[in-house]
DNA sequence: TTGAAAGCGCTAACAT
DNA sequence: ATGTTAGCGCTTTCAA
């Protein structure tokens, strides 16, 4: 730290003007003589003048910040603590809506805070954070279970935005995808491919995304004459998705059609396949879901149902400014459309 | 959000001491009676109190933030601008990265804000948000290319603490990995196993990590006898890996062994052997390095090169820390020592 | 259009 | 051990 930060009014002083036109000039407020602010704008930037965000807050009431929170349930494991952020990112999935959040808020010069709420200590500090109006907001994605947070956050009167619509219902805004189109496009993908003996690789049950996908799944395979469809549970990680066609190809193995309720568990289940000796799509077609990077990059290139994740972010972004500001009160919701994306795997 | 937030006053009054009291408390200053202590803690308890941060900063001049900067040199690509976050956490390793720098900084009660400096326009912003006080220091995880980032950070005498060596050099902490060593034992895996024609895919030439491993491997190899190594270059990303080791396999069929600079690129590798016929390990082993989420789950699972990124991130948060306190003021160093972590694809 | 002055909520030096 | 008081740097009435 060099010695004394310059301060309004030392810039005041330099511009020969008060304290309140120098703020007018750097908040951009009219009624400005402009040749006053163009004095004030070069003593700026002769003291090397920057804000003080703190002094700014403290009487504006506004942290220009959010808190972009990722929830989990507390997992079991406790050497698992540490570890959680990383699981996360495993996802690319994540990795996109991080992407979308931070491309969002910074046109609005917004800032996120980074939060894990793994455990209910964590919990609690995020409450805590946010009391303290060290955040204006919070956007929350959960990866699984079934999350406190948005009701305590709702309770506390902070405002807040969920991607994906809770599973413990709150009064909260969220934005959210039409999983059940999603999964009847995937539906009819594989049955237009011609495929006769179709399973599912479906998410954790205990997450609305994973419900949905699979009851879309149903209900189209069924809309199509087909009563029944061979499903088993994974968790949305690779290892779980190829743990679970190997359950499926074990008592099944003429299964040609494969729907994996995210890319990376269709990732797991081309790798079970291949073992298998079975050709991906020659002999079993596989459709995936989220259009992660990894759906790119995977071979053969998956063909998945992708969510349009940026725009949901930045919809989200909106939300919350919304509520912030107080132009919206209610809870809303926005669902978005997914889209079938035709690769090589199906 | 509620009509107004009791302040210090608010629980000074309540119980009955003045503010300073009360702050006392709060900051867990001795020399308070614990008959008080006690209630004022249960009139902080009643009024549901929360310290406002704004105001503290302002006294303390500390903001219990700090900025966690993910920095690119600013690609050519327009339109990839609000994508490079996607692309930064498509590497699981930078997942690790920040899953290691949240846990260690939330023990200290400090919050990372999450910056992308894949930009100049960015790189300003950021260096405005350092210079307004909003957050105490900055920690950098650079991507690849030449960043002037940390120089310009260290000009303006914000504390910062790299993740790797810049290649551009500044007067700035960092803590960073023996690549050399780490190349070195995957040259000597490779040879132990009694690989003859032996080839590595470099990460890009323009990055320290890219060119010492590289440097590394090359060493090692001589040492052994072998004057002579086959390299192709990549870009850390799965694709580019895959891209090199076929213009490696075009030219020497023959390969039996590959190092890929980054598990990622392993991957790659790994896609394209496949294709080509070849069996990992039987034919052509294969040795990555980072030890992230992918080695663990790829097909085989990668031998690789770990990096206690989580230790180096505790590090990394533990010298920010000392720089802003002010109890460590001349740039620092700590460099770490790679691990080899043989699973099955060599 | 500009300036003077009153705080925002907190900490810390000083006084008691 | 506790209270009094003076700011921290900024925005924002209110006067001029």
């Amino acid at each position: 730290m060099t010695s004394q930060l310059p301060t309004l009014e030392d810039v005041a002083r330099e511009a020969g003007v008060s304290r309140a036109t120098v703020s007018r000039v750097i908040n951009g407020i009219r009624n400005v003589d402009p040749v006053i602010q163009e004095s004030v704008r070069q003593a700026i930037a002769r003291t090397g003048y920057a804000p003080n965000r703190a002094a700014r807050s403290l009487v504006t009431r506004r942290a220009e910040t959010v808190a972009l929170i990722v929830a989990g349930a507390g997992d079991a494991a406790e050497d698992a603590q540490d570890a959680f952020a990383a699981r996360v990112f495993a996802d690319p999935f994540f990795g996109r809506v991080v992407s979308g959040v931070v491309g969002a808020l910074r046109p609005r010069s917004m800032h996120p805070v980074l939060m894990f709420a793994d455990s209910e200590a964590a919990c609690d500090q995020i409450v805590a954070y946010l009391r303290q109006g060290s955040a204006d907001g919070a956007l929350i994605v959960s990866t699984h279970g079934e999350d406190k947070l948005p009701a305590r956050l709702a309770a506390a009167g902070v405002p807040a935005v969920l991607f994906a619509r809770p599973s413990l219902a709150a009064p909260v805004s969220y934005v959210d995808l039409a999983h059940q189109d999603g999964a009847r496009l995937a539906a009819e993908h594989l049955l237009a491919r011609g495929c006769r003996q179709v399973a599912t690789v479906s998410g954790p049950l205990d997450v609305p995304a994973g419900q949905e996908r699979l009851a879309g799944f149903r209900d189209a395979m069924a809309r199509h004459g087909r009563p029944y469809v061979l499903a088993a549970e994974g968790g949305f990680t690779q290892d779980s998705g190829a743990a679970a066609m190997a359950r499926l190809l074990a008592e099944h193995p003429d299964i040609d059609g494969v729907f994996a309720a995210n890319d990376l568990m269709a990732q797991g289940v081309c790798q079970v396949l291949r073992e298998a000796g079975k050709r991906v799509p020659d002999d079993v077609a596989v459709v995936g879901f989220d259009d992660s990077y990894i759906a790119r990059t995977a071979r053969p290139p998956l063909t998945t149902v992708r969510q349009p994740v940026e725009e949901m972010a930045a919809t989200m972004v909106r939300l919350l400014q919304e509520h912030i500001e107080g132009t919206r009160t209610e809870p809303t919701s926005v669902i978005f459309e997914p889209e079938l994306v035709v690769r090589e795997s199906a």
